[in-house]
RNA sequence: GCCGACGUAGCUUAGUGGUAAAGCACUUCAUUGGUAAUGAAGAGACCAUGGGUCCGAUCCCCAUCGUCGGCUCCA
């Protein structure tokens, strides 16, 4: 982080004082939350007399600007802590004397939410805290401020929303403010625009633009309806990895999408995932659910037969449907969906295999990271997910077996160079796990892929295979997914190519257009020979221009157009331009094609 | 699920306490055009759904459903 950076966060930090001042001023007996700083800008927390909606926020934008006029200092003073505490009752901030009583047991004077890296701070004994004035307004905080309102930049208020008190959805929900503040009027401007154009590659529009896929009222939400061509890219990038993981040695199986509950009684999932399962359905004498995983499927197929130490590691893959039954808040577009279908795999093999069965799961998925041309450090990174142990209602009890599990992972990140963090409270009930977080748009991140490191399951479903010695061991089972759900992936890459996809995904590759209609019947000819070479075009027949059909394919982002009018014809060529508005000028329609199946072959960008 | 906002033709949006407007798309006709919009005409909406207030509701109120921004959760 840079020099300059930093300063820019204590402004933004200072920023949210100012916020709160106003808010608190225009709105009297506000309780006020926290306020830091976040990527971008700020936020602060308040606990309001009345609702407020985002049609407020130029009158509190405005009171900011008359309070920064004022040219406040913000001055810090030092109280101990039962001052400190006496102050904040005296103001009936009843947050901040929690926040005092935090301080106090913790000894650590970080008030944002639970930070989510596990940098554990030294802790301690404080006997002081420090407060921070701006004209009538003072608050209980850290620092560092700059040092006049004048001091701060171009700013501007950007949403409301609603965030429970710490975080925790047994809390009070509190009205959050959103804003940020720049140095200078055009950097404000850039990130004004910036988000402006973020919000037209968003999956969403574009997959309403381009015609990839819809909702129904009726059908239920989370749960999208493909359209040809966005089966088309889904129908390409399944076909591409279920063939890369049969050549590295995966066994592609198929297993029923519901399970009787007493399966994920056995697995242990029922109790962890409940309220995220559909509610189970009678049939006779039995009770089904549709499966939220395939992890007990693929153990019950390990177990048909008996396995020796020779045929380790096993891969069971899938694509594998799974229902999950999501809070309607958290479902977006479809990078979150109520049934997905994950490219999902199972890996049975031997603890001293376990390092290189995950070595060789990250090799298969930094090549599919290549294939679609998302780059390690910009696109995603990789996060070490490890479990909070003296958590026991939510990872399972076994500390020896976390250690050594969390260490085979770390080891396997560093031995590969592999930069990476660590997120402590991030694993599955059953073990660590290293996530693939890929970032959307708008720059939120999301766990694309995942390897996951289980030693519960193979004890709860009695997995054996047979030593050298001829004695039964227990293997160790990796569960990943390699390019993920295809929903989400499919999100992520809409957003990556804004929509311009690569030519092997492109629902339509190659639009045939004539130029008067005179020419119809050739470029129907051409479109057959394209369609039997194996490519997907189309001809645009329909009366208009030709420039409108051009500008029609432009929109539609479909990678080729070719051009037949009467000197195409005669040649019996057709004319090839781009959607990058290149003309690739007449050529044979063979050539054509040959040149075509290269860059399909090739999965390059263009 | 929670807090807040929103829901008007296929899409994007305007608008009003007296049943609604535009652009694109669509249909028809004319145009036969050389690399991002040819012209004209037509058709298309019980203003998300269900209640309520009112002489009268698309507009005001309530509920439901859905969408969006967040929170929580998560592949």
């Amino acid at each position: 982080m840079t020099i300059k950076q930093d300063k820019l966060e204590i402004m933004r930090h200072s920023t949210a004082h100012l916020l709160a001042a106003a808010v608190q001023s225009l709105f009297p007996n506000t309780k006020l939350g926290i306020g830091p700083v976040i990527e971008n800008g700020f936020y602060y927390d308040f606990d309001l007399p009345k609702a407020i909606t985002e049609a407020d926020l130029p009158k509190i934008e405005e009171k900011m600007r008359k309070l920064q006029k004022q040219d406040l200092n913000f001055s810090k003073s030092e109280l101990s802590l039962s001052e400190a505490t006496k102050l904040m009752k005296s103001k009936k901030q009843d947050y901040k004397v929690e926040l005092i009583e935090q301080i106090k047991k913790t000894g650590d004077t970080a008030l944002a939410d639970e930070e989510k890296d596990i940098t554990t701070s030294p802790k301690t004994p404080i006997d002081k805290v420090s407060f921070y004035q701006t004209g009538d307004f003072i608050d209980l905080c850290r620092g560092p401020h700059i040092n006049k309102t004048s001091e701060i930049g171009p700013f501007k208020l950007l949403s409301v929303a609603g965030a429970y008190w710490r975080g925790n959805e047994k809390n009070k929900m509190l009205t959050r403010i959103y804003g940020t503040v720049f140095a200078t009027q055009s950097d404000l401007e850039k990130y004004l625009q910036m988000l402006e154009e973020a919000k037209k590659r968003d999956h969403r529009v574009l997959g309403k633009q381009l015609g990839l896929f819809v909702f129904a009222d009726l059908v239920g939400k989370g749960l999208p309806l493909l359209t040809a061509k966005g089966a088309t890219i889904r129908r390409e990038l399944e076909r591409f990895i279920v063939d890369e993981e049969i050549r590295r040695g995966y066994l592609h199986v198929i297993t029923p999408p519901l399970a009787k509950v007493d399966l994920y009684r056995t697995s242990g999932h029922y109790p962890y995932y409940k309220n995220t399962m559909y509610p189970p359905m009678k049939v006779d004498e039995e009770e089904l659910i549709l499966r939220p995983m395939t992890c007990p499927h693929h153990f019950m197929l390990y177990k048909s037969q008996l396995r020796s130490y020779r045929d380790l590691p096993i891969r069971f893959a899938e694509l594998a449907s799974q229902f999950r039954y999501e809070k309607s808040g958290e479902l977006t577009g479809l990078m979150r969906v109520r049934m997905f279908c994950l490219a999902d795999s199972h890996i049975f093999a031997t603890t001293q295999q376990a390092p290189q069965v995950i070595n060789e799961v990250l090799d298969l998925i930094e090549y599919v990271n290549t294939v679609l041309h998302l780059k390690k450090g910009e696109d995603y990174r990789y996060r070490l997910s490890l479990g909070k142990r003296e958590d026991s209602s939510k990872y399972y009890k076994d500390d020896a077996a976390w250690d050594r599990a969390e260490d085979i992972l770390r080891q396997v990140l560093i031995k590969r160079e592999a930069p990476f963090y660590e997120a402590a409270d991030e694993a599955a009930f059953y073990g660590p796990k290293i996530d693939i977080q890929v970032k959307n748009v708008l720059g939120k991140e999301e766990t694309a892929f995942t390897v996951q490191y289980d030693f519960v399951m193979p004890k709860r479903f009695d997995l054996k295979y047979i030593d050298e010695a001829g004695k039964e061991q227990e293997p160790i089972v990796i569960h990943r997914s390699s390019i993920g759900a295809f929903e989400r992936t499919m999100a992520f890459l809409i957003e990556k190519y804004s929509g311009a996809f690569p030519v092997w995904l492109s629902p339509v590759q190659i639009v045939v257009i004539p130029i008067t209609s005179d020419n119809n019947s050739f470029a129907e000819q051409i479109n057959r020979t394209l369609l039997d070479s194996g490519l997907r075009s189309e001809v645009d027949n329909k009366t208009g221009t030709m420039q409108g059909k051009i500008r029609e394919a432009q929109l539609q982002k479909i990678p080729y157009m070719l051009i037949v009018g009467r000197r195409e014809e005669e040649a019996k060529k057709v004319a090839v331009r781009t959607r990058e508005g290149q003309d690739l000028g007449a050529m044979k329609i063979e050539d054509f094609i040959q040149q075509i199946k290269q860059t399909i072959e090739s999965k390059a960008l263009i």
